[in-house]
DNA sequence: CTCCGCATATGACGATCGTCATAGCAAACC
DNA sequence: GGTTTGCTATGACGATCGTCATATGCGGAG
């Protein structure tokens, strides 16, 4: 009775196997990423696999794409509350600017990672993917609403935060330097206060 | 008669294998894409691999890169001409508007696809695909300055372009629907609208 | 204690990966 | 003619891939 599990969590070393593969998926991508990696970096236990994901990869991939869109996520609403449209960006932004520059430009974003290999036989990824995406887009536009944008505008002006520092993140790693997202960022302050009503 | 036989398809085997290559880096990634794929998908010989490339898959890769960066530089030059603010925007998102429709969703741009997968022992891609986007934000900083936007600005936001669309490019593959590109280009339309000089 | 079910250990399967060595063929040059 | 050069055919190498079958340990329920 020791071992009082949360709902919605299982084993350690189960979230551990997800927590590894969302991590080594921002360096080395789904496919560059082998089972036998997460076994290693996660210390888990190699014969439990099938045991915790029956699924397979695909199924490993998917909770890590969903783990990592909710870990992100209670970031952005956290910096969101009670703060102005400008800081709804650096709310999505810091947390890029930290693994960018912490990895030395080795690591990105695990679901954009996902994504662009996203096969056809497995739509789940992709499906776990819009959801994460969509998830922080409506976090954001909550924010910006609470701000004073209009929701009509707080919509797309939400997608294009994620768009713009998504793609900068990736210009960032390929130039092995952050001067795209503070480039980008700064175009998206302005933008977004803006669009502020009455402002 | 030196070139009369081979000028139809004998020696552009090389440059097939390198079309293919960016072609199935859309789709697959750059883990995800086997030397075999490449042979078959382009129908070039398997034994002149390394004949054409002592580098073995990273040159293959380095030149694919290098192929759809010039391939996309070219069309976005060509659009750029003449035009006006709002449309340097169109120039370069017509190109994966048409690959995402065309595609079903399941390819997008090879730069991204091998730049998320860098591994720190291959630099060359890492360069090659900064090389790609570089190139990409010249041409349109100079499109945008040529419609009067001021030069420090253009920069700025060719910077913000290249970012944005590809980062909804890429939410579009996850959703399976243009409405996030479609979203980020009014905004960016608006933008450099905006940018101008005189506004 | 016995029994059962969850978690892990271990080893292996066939497939595919990038890579390369060797041989062969045709065209080009002396 | 002979020889060199450019490209291709073929087969294999060791490594690694995702996957799974089987066996073992271990804790709680009967």
């Amino acid at each position: 009775m020791m071992n009082v599990i949360i709902a919605g969590m299982g084993t350690d070393s189960r979230e551990r196997m997800v927590r590894s593969a969302a991590y080594l998926f921002r360096e080395r991508g789904y496919s560059g990423t082998g089972f036998r990696d997460v076994i290693t970096h996660s210390g888990a236990p190699r014969g439990s696999i099938y045991h915790h994901f029956p699924g397979g990869k695909v199924q490993l991939a998917e909770e890590a794409v969903r783990y990592a869109g909710e870990f992100l996520n209670a970031g952005i609403a956290a910096a969101v509350e009670g703060g102005d449209a400008a800081s709804a960006v650096d709310a999505f932004v810091g947390w890029w600017r930290q693994v960018l520059i912490k990895s030395e430009f080795r690591a990105g974003c695990p679901v954009v990672a996902v994504t662009v290999e996203s096969h056809e036989d497995a739509p789940q990824l992709a499906a776990a993917a819009a959801a994460a995406f969509g998830r922080w887009q409506d976090t954001l536009a909550t924010g910006l609403g609470n701000a004073g944008v209009p929701d009509a505008r707080a919509g797309r002006l939400a997608t294009m935060i994620v768009a713009a520092v998504e793609g900068a993140t990736v210009m960032c790693r390929a130039r092995r330097d952050v001067a795209p997202l503070d480039e980008v960022v700064a175009e998206l302050k302005d933008l977004a206060r803006a669009a502020v009503a009455g402002a």
